[in-house]
DNA sequence: AAAATTCACAACCGCTCGAAG
DNA sequence: CCTTCGAGCGGTTGTGAATTT
């Protein structure tokens, strides 16, 4: 089998990192900061090919990456981002801070996959059309009472489309329990055809990472390009009205002007109004290794939270200007933003979340799994 | 207790895309 | 244009731990 061609200039190894080798990317990145993979091996002092190092580094050696178990929230939100981009896991990964697409795509083929294929509801996002839209039963609802909430139906048929009324998420995972996840599996594969309708969720807005925050950092993505983001998702769906409507509404919850990464370049331009500690940087986590001459800014917190707050759920006033309120309770926004939906009377909204413990969507910032003793 | 099986997830592979020359 | 190269993506495989028989 051919290698790729950075792996045949050198005999490389493969397999399993050792904690030697973590070591020594971890302290080349801290020193050099992300450059061309390719001479990283070189530089580094690694026997990998550069592919292998960007891989080792971006799904697990990242220090703003969360691990651990998925909460019900995010298994949801991967469900219903699967809906509408089908395994675009790089996609969908985006919307879950903390998340790589590697780990989403694992956790859907070994978790949520098994408990979909049972009710033939595998590929949602292939999913072929509905049923009679004038089929009525209870709890239906159309979708086209708010033009900027689309579903994959939608997606598929560019015509009026009634779908299942889902139960509140609040409802269903207050307690964060898998229990509940199943529950709520089962519902959807069990209401034919479709779970609830898609709703990008203010998870989606976590352009920083919630547990920076809930430690009073404030997080800009390093390199979260909006444009070019929403870009591919439009000429995917260039003649695709609903998916059009689809990125207006991420369009409003991420705003472009967040995009503006972390170690921003040396244009004042992008100032803006500081707001407490920056996310500390790489250098300053790693033990032992010097900060060089990447400049850090700050982020505003409107910058941050004003998109959500000027959806139409958050009245004028309402939306809490406080970081750490928001981080405790997104799952609070996205149910109140799931209760946008025209509901019928048996689904409820009215109820709260507990706010989510800094465990629940904690990282683990060490350096993991295998080499932990 | 040992073997077999299952599971989660880390890592690899092949491919596409875009930029640069 | 064409070629080359690097980055990134999704599918697949490999590995070791956990569980079951």
């Amino acid at each position: 089998m051919g290698h790729h061609s950075c792996c045949n200039k050198q005999k490389v190894k493969r397999g399993l990192w050792s904690p030697e080798e973590d070591e020594k990317l971890i302290n080349y990145i801290s020193t050099n900061g992300l450059g061309c993979w390719s001479a990283v091996p070189r530089l580094a002092g690694l026997q990998r090919c550069g592919k292998s190092c960007r891989l080792r580094w971006i799904n697990y050696l990242r220090p703003d990456l969360k691990r651990g178990s998925f909460s019900p929230q995010e298994a949801a939100l991967i469900i219903e981002l699967h809906r509408i981009l089908g395994n675009r896991w790089a996609q969908i990964a985006k919307h879950l801070p903390g998340r790589t697409d590697n780990e989403v795509k694992n956790f859907w083929n070994s978790s949520i996959k098994k408990k979909l294929i049972p009710h033939g509801l595998s590929d949602l996002a292939t999913f072929p059309n509905l049923p009679n839209p004038s089929a009525s039963y209870e709890g239906l609802y159309s979708l086209n009472a708010n033009p900027n909430l689309i579903s994959t139906t939608q997606v598929q048929q560019d015509h009026q489309v009634y779908i299942p009324t889902p139960p509140s998420m609040a409802q269903v995972f207050n307690q964060g329990d898998m229990i509940k996840m199943d529950q709520y599996l089962n519902y959807n594969a069990n209401l034919f055809p479709v779970p609830p309708s898609v709703v990008p969720s203010p998870l989606d807005l976590s352009c920083y990472d919630p547990t920076w925050s809930s430690l009073g950092y404030h997080y800009r993505p390093q390199q979260f390009d909006h444009q070019h983001v929403f870009k591919q998702e439009e000429d995917m769906f260039i003649n695709n009205e609903a998916v059009a409507n689809y990125t207006t509404v991420v369009d409003k919850l991420v705003d472009p002007k967040m995009a503006t990464p972390l170690y921003g370049d040396d244009d004042d331009d992008d100032a803006v109004l500081p707001m407490g500690p920056v996310m500390p940087k790489l250098c300053e986590i790693t033990k032992g290794n010097e900060c060089n001459n990447i400049p850090s800014s700050s982020v505003s917190q409107d910058q941050v939270i004003g998109p959500i707050a000027s959806l139409s759920c958050f009245p004028s006033g309402s939306y809490p200007h406080d970081h750490h309120h928001v981080v405790a309770n997104q799952m609070e926004y996205f149910d109140a933003i799931m209760s946008l939906l025209p509901s019928s009377s048996s689904s409820s909204s009215s109820s709260s979340f507990s706010p989510l413990s800094c465990s629940q969507f904690g990282m683990n910032p060490t350096f993991p799994s295998r080499w932990d003793p």
